[in-house]
DNA sequence: CATTGCATGTCGTCG
DNA sequence: CGACGACGTGCAATG
């Protein structure tokens, strides 16, 4: 890893094209000839980058570009498409060169995932004498995350989400239809659980007779948490 | 703007939980208190980081920790969430800081705002005869991105993505029913417009009667383009 | 300030 | 390798 400070303007074009000024940035040069442009402020995003696969270039600035003051030009040329970053660099603040190895990454837990798994485990949260039928039953537009049986042999089909939206009501709404076509399943009801539902998603919900479930993830796990167990 | 390449743990708790084992990265924290982690690979996307606005403070290591070699502890705290990103610093190869200064930010071309314009100006791609009535028509539940009149004085919304995917032809289904109960509009009729349309979506859509129009950018803007017309 | 929809999204998983 | 959905999505525009 290359960290360079420096005085820099760069253009890039591609699936757009953007330009930044001249300014003092930090040119982050990763092992694989990625390169990320940090100001000292914003988010986790640069200003602007180069994804990899890319190769870097350095050229001799212009007889016009070396009267201006650039010293480099920097060219970073993705390999598999024509986006570029073209990085004009003035004054250099700092040039250092590191060796980090390779990166174990990171370990997390999944969210939906883990969700679903608890109200799995936890069917009767849809009402009493509610079966597990499975997780991710498979459906021709995709698996449906829970589906159960309730007590009069009707179905339910579970959309999850972390945060319940439109979009989430209008996923469910489809596999909605495809399953109620199915003589074995029918009548199908619907229920949309997530942690937290915005209230455009609730009204459409009821609008179409589809159930809002608020999933409490803590309570969730206190009661998957065997050590919380009396039994 | 401090750059710091050490080896290092972090520990984030906060929407999930997530472990990054011992290895040397950079450490970067922005003026504004925020840090980012970065390995040598990857994109431009941290390992982890903190997103301002948040407070680092640094603690010496507990007795199992120094024992284990760790020299330093920085806290990460968000302010207005119980977001925290906790980093065990082992070994320091590099530490310099730098004034980096404000960064007058980047400036970039609009893409679906861009293809909204050409595709307006050039009205006449949805059919001989079509006129344009407006762009972002107003409704309810929120602006369509292109209104025109077909010559037979039906009506035709334009639902315009660079990507055509299944939410596009969901969002313009919504405009369409909402639509269709204007007497000074019905019928209506719809155009799904992108520089590409997935599969799913060009099913779904047709499966509403809506039509799909693929919109080839270059060309666009080479009629667009003052000098390549011929009048 | 909350909501909405885009993004040079990035990143995983699965076919 | 492409597509599909989730993301600690981030981010700006908008009501």
């Amino acid at each position: 890893m290359r960290l360079v400070v420096a005085e820099c303007a760069a253009r890039y074009t591609g699936r757009l094209s953007a330009y930044l000024p001249r300014a003092t940035r930090l040119l982050l040069v990763k092992a694989d000839g990625s390169v990320l442009l940090h100001s000292d402020g914003g988010s986790y995003k640069p200003l602007n980058w180069m994804s990899p696969p890319c190769s870097l270039s350095s050229e001799e600035p212009t007889d016009d570009q070396r009267s201006d003051g650039v010293t480099e030009v920097w060219t970073v040329q993705h390999q598999k498409s024509d986006d570029r970053l073209v990085i004009e660099i003035y004054d250099v603040a700092h040039d250092s060169a590191h060796d980090l190895g390779q990166d174990p990454g990171l370990v997390k837990d999944g969210v939906e995932a883990h969700l679903q798994k608890l109200l799995a485990e936890q069917i009767e949260l849809l009402g009493p004498g509610h079966t597990l039928v499975r997780r991710e039953y498979p459906t021709a537009i995709g698996p449906v995350d829970i589906l159960a049986r309730d007590p009069s042999g009707g179905t339910v089909a579970v959309e999850i989400k972390r945060r319940g939206d439109i979009d989430g009501v209008e996923q469910l709404t489809r596999y909605l239809d495809l399953l109620s076509r199915d003589p074995l399943l029918s009548p199908v009801r619907g229920v949309f659980a997530a942690q937290e539902i915005k209230r455009q998603a609730r009204v459409l919900a009821a609008d179409r007779g589809i159930s809002c479930l608020v999933l409490d993830y803590d309570a969730l796990r206190g009661v998957d948490d065997s050590s919380s167990r009396l039994f």
